[in-house]
DNA sequence: CGCCAGATTGACT
DNA sequence: GTCAATCTGGCGG
């Protein structure tokens, strides 16, 4: 299956956010794809975004405002999070990839998370951080190359009356307009 | 180096 | 529903 180009992120955070939804989120891990569709993501947007980490400054301001595609991974509360960088050129933004459906690799992804229950498996940010072995090494990493071991394919056509919309979750200062976006009937949306 | 906030999770009342 | 463990990045000193 085929990667997304680059120039897919080279758009508004909200509307990237909205069309990764059914998205393949692949890894590839001692030879073996682990992956699965995304089902429910978050935009965030620059120093505008009252929630956005692009306030604080250091690298991952940077990071938001530099190259698009590429991974921003970083850790709250002992988790790790993967962003994409993602916004129109000159602006900054990334997308929070939340929740995924499982799809291939799904026994290795239950012994990385040493858990059996297979909708509990990847159903939020940093649950699916666990199950895809995703760390600080991925930082920065392109998603949009086929050989990189961890990459946004293809996947499935989802129709726009499938898509929910709401506010973000867990976030202290939100936007005045709803930031999350994810598949109405799926199974696999964090809580 | 110490302090603090936080885009979480899992355990528990 | 509540609560806190536990860790990273940014920043002040």
């Amino acid at each position: 299956m085929r990667v997304l180009p680059q120039d897919f992120y080279l758009r508004r955070p909200d509307i990237v956010a909205r069309e990764l939804l059914g998205k393949l989120l692949v890894r590839v891990y001692k030879g073996i794809r682990l992956s699965g569709f995304i089902v429910e993501t978050e935009a965030y947007f620059g120093e505008e975004d009252p929630a956005s980490r692009a306030r604080k400054g250091g690298d991952l301001a940077m990071t938001m405002r530099g190259e698009v595609g590429i991974a921003l991974v970083y850790g709250v509360h002992r988790q790790w999070l993967l962003n994409v960088v993602a916004h129109e050129p000159g602006n900054a933004g990334a997308v929070l990839i939340r929740a995924i459906e499982p799809f291939e690799g799904i026994n290795m992804m239950k012994k990385l998370r040493a858990v059996n229950d297979i909708r509990n498996l990847t159903n939020g940010p940093g649950k699916l951080t666990r199950a895809l072995a995703i760390d600080k090494r991925f930082h920065k990493r392109p998603l949009f190359l086929e050989y990189e071991s961890l990459r946004i394919e293809q996947g499935r056509i989802v129709k726009p009356e499938e898509i929910g919309v709401s506010f973000r979750v867990n976030v202290t200062k939100d936007m005045p307009i709803p930031l999350r976006f994810y598949i109405k009937n799926s199974k696999f949306l964090s809580r």
